[in-house]
RNA sequence: GCCCAGAUAGCUCAGUUGGUAGAGCAACGGACUGAAAAUCCGUGUGUCGCUGGUUCGAUUCCGGCUCUGGGCA
């Protein structure tokens, strides 16, 4: 006797900034009937175009995109929040018979919504004023003592977390601060977890020489298409680079710019620098990712070639007929 | 043609009174579970231009050659 138990079917399609995610989704979504949910965590904002390389509504060619400018540059946004919208978008398209496929670069957040990790929204309290306090403290004592403070609560993820590492210290404190259990017990059992999906998880990639590549052009024509003009803009109504949205690549280094801190020269050196570093850790992670299909666009003769094998994968995996 | 300077990591250069070498930038590897385009950690990756000589031993000293700057004709 065969049991079945009904999974909802799942496209992940990742990789490198600048490996060319865009025009292969929209291929793909075509070929199999999908809408693309991004998972990407400054698209999401509004104002911010040419600096995210977002889509235009012309070149989606009817294709349906979900999660893409649906927030103000002062918003908060993160993996949680991305979470539940992005589930939403899933349960929406999935009814309407179609197939959602997850298109981005945020690993963290594609990792969060395909193993449904749980973040323990129960006790959910307004934490901020805690973090600030804590931010304070590591000023006043310097982060090592966060580190002391957290050991003290949870060793093992003391040990984990670098002294250094403010921002994990400060998240890892808090959250023994809000649950009364240690950070690290519950990472131990959200690692393990299965997923809900029955998927198929895509990292488009290149030769790094080639990515690189990308990434200088891309920021060249970023520039020729007005960012400068698009941070001015962000400044002028009041967006501050103390803002998440702000931090994003291309928006801190113009702003920084902007603000007389470097020269012009100097602030498309570090934008192209960091573009390539952030391409980097963007492989680390799906490197140690389980579960995905890697597309090295060297062993495909061209886009058409790689769509026809995401389709082999899906069907093969039965995600699709 | 002659004279001078240089040739060392991917780049710019430092250095070794002879015991196979660093520094900045770039690069590479890793971590990550409510900021993730964030945050943090780790790593020199090199026939010291080529070729002879002296020497126990040469990247270092000497000769020749090649190349690159600059100068003189």
């Amino acid at each position: 006797m065969e049991i079945w138990v009904y999974m909802q079917p799942l496209i992940v399609l990742t990789g490198p900034t600048a490996a060319g995610k865009t025009a292969l989704s929209l291929r793909l979504a075509q070929k199999i009937g999908g809408e693309i949910i991004s998972a990407d965590s400054m698209q999401v904002y509004r104002k911010m175009d040419i600096g995210t390389a977002k889509i235009t509504t012309a070149e989606m060619k009817g294709i349906k995109h979900h999660m893409l400018d649906i927030l103000d540059p002062a918003d908060e946004f993160n993996v949680v929040i991305f979470q539940k919208m992005a589930k939403e978008c899933i349960c929406e398209i999935s009814a309407r018979g179609r197939i959602p496929i997850i298109v981005g670069g945020t690993g963290f957040y594609i990792q969060a919504l395909l193993y449904d990790i749980n973040f323990e929204l129960e006790n959910n309290g307004s934490s901020s004023n805690y973090r600030k306090e804590l931010n304070e403290t590591a000023i006043l004592n310097g982060p090592e003592y966060l580190h002391d403070l957290l050991k003290k609560v949870d060793e093992e993820a003391a040990n984990a977390i670098h002294p250094n590492n403010k921002k994990r210290l400060i998240r890892a404190l808090e959250y023994y601060h809000q649950n009364k259990k240690p950070i690290s017990l519950h990472n131990e059992t959200e690692k393990k977890r299965q997923s809900p999906y029955n998927f198929a998880y895509f990292v488009l990639n290149d030769d790094r020489e080639k990515i690189y590549e990308n990434i200088n052009q891309r920021v060249d024509k970023m520039l020729k298409d007005g960012l400068i003009d698009e941070v001015m803009t962000l400044k002028n109504n009041g967006f501050t680079p103390a803002m998440v949205s702000m931090q994003g690549l291309g928006y801190k280094e113009i702003f920084a710019y902007l603000d007389g801190k470097i020269s012009f020269e100097e602030a498309t050196t570090l934008l192209k620098r960091d573009t390539r570093r952030f391409a980097k850790r963007q492989l680390t992670w799906f490197r140690r990712e389980r579960d995905v299909v890697w597309l090295d666009k060297g062993d495909f003769a061209g886009e058409e070639a790689m769509v026809e094998e995401m389709v082999r994968v899906i069907k093969d995996k039965r995600i699709i007929r």
